[in-house]
DNA sequence: GCAAAAGTGTTTGGGTTACACCCATGC
DNA sequence: GCATGGGTGTAACCCAAACACTTTTGC
């Protein structure tokens, strides 16, 4: 108990997000959740994370949780928030504490669908979260009010999609996270006139009915969205 | 050399915004830097900060940096961001690493004009920041970007301001952060509007012009500006 | 009365919303 | 041909910018 600096010890957490398949066929935001293994909280669900390692990059560290627990690349990545209160550990004034600086990122939705699913690894939809270790209920709903809000503004409903898309599968993911229909039209024209994304020339066929163009995003945004901060922080 | 956690120091900085008047009369935005007395950068200015306490909320240990360097209490206190990239220190490998959690702080114009200067703290203008120790000029230029970006979509200017103020007031504050010209009219349309504000009844005399109503901030709102974060973050 | 800023009214234009309508494909 | 979603056109509406104008004080 010598120790004078460093008594706090720092982590690194992720909010998951990904569109799946709900029972009935609609789709829904979900998140991947592990049992914790150890006391405290043991059994009970939490975000992935774990400590900093040496020479790594607090996004590197988020992209890395990411990889441990569904094999997945992120399509976006972004910090969230740091967490610190002192009693975030669970009221028990002796255990360490731990500042968890959180980042959330979106998986693309046929990557998801492929995801691992394990006794300790298990996929959530939003409106379903269990009570959580710690003080992640709260996380999650902040991550949540984040990508609603940060839909409304920005344009990373892309990151749900894969390379290339059609407007009406863009369109249903807005749908999905801002739970509210978009009439078609509307949507095309603001889309195309945001320049985020550009046409590929391709068509999709098989459908039955008119053939829709496919779309890829454009990558000249995403610079300056974050203001100066834009320097490997991003995917 | 036996530590394996722990190895990440954490830190608290916080980027202090204060209005204060410029040769010839107006006003621009200013920020209180410290001068360091220890290896590394030396003798370069910093952003106050430091360690986290032992029992010490983020928030609490950002207000008390502003505490120690300007003896002043925050108008308005919020997380920035949390910086980690493992080459900050200055690109010295065998340095300790440090994570900081930067705060961003809006302090009152007259608190700010008796705040204390001395050899080692000293006001900078934004638009005449030296070079800066570790990575603290990119930490403020991302903190001006947040700062300009939020005038335009809340309302914290008024963070900028004593109790009770003018329309005028508010109006110059927004006029100075976003650097244009702003039409009295529609100004106090849009401001009364929002509803953030609520006149006392009383008028500011001794002006050689009709005397302006005074106004006081309307504390309904802050809430849910933050989304599910709203406890103790903010002041 | 005059200057100066407070405060109100009104017009205009850009952009979003609602919705009608045509287009291209599979069956 | 018919159903279905892709894609286009357009009128209504809302909100913000521009700016003229009236009000109230000190001198």
């Amino acid at each position: 108990m010598n120790k004078t600096e460093g008594q706090v010890n720092l982590a690194v957490s992720t909010v998951i997000f990904a569109l799946r398949p709900q029972a009935g066929g609609s789709r829904q935001l979900a998140i991947p959740l592990v049992r914790r293994i150890r006391e405290p909280y043991r059994d009970a669900w939490a975000l992935p994370g774990g400590p900093l390692e040496r020479d790594e990059d607090l996004s590197e560290a988020a992209a890395r949780n990411l990889q441990s627990t569904t094999n997945l690349e992120p399509r976006f990545l972004e910090q969230l928030y740091a967490f610190g209160d002192p009693d975030r550990s669970g009221g028990d004034s002796s255990a360490a504490r731990v500042v968890s600086i959180v980042y959330w990122a979106l998986v693309g939705n046929e990557e998801a669908a492929a995801a691992v699913e394990s006794e300790n690894v298990h996929w959530f939809f939003v409106d379903e979260i269990p009570q959580l270790a710690f003080d992640h209920n709260l996380i999650v709903d902040y991550a949540l009010w984040r990508v609603r809000n940060k839909v409304s503004y920005s344009r990373v409903a892309h990151g749900f999609l894969n390379e290339v898309f059609t407007l009406a599968e863009l369109r249903s993911v807005y749908e999905v996270i801002l739970g509210k229909t978009l009439d078609p039209g509307n949507f095309r024209r603001s889309v195309e006139a945001s320049g985020t994304v550009v046409a590929t020339g391709e068509r999709l066929s098989g459908t039955s009915h008119r053939p829709p163009q496919l779309y890829r995003y454009n990558d000249a945004f995403e610079l300056s969205e974050n203001g100066p901060l834009t320097r490997g922080e991003k995917k």
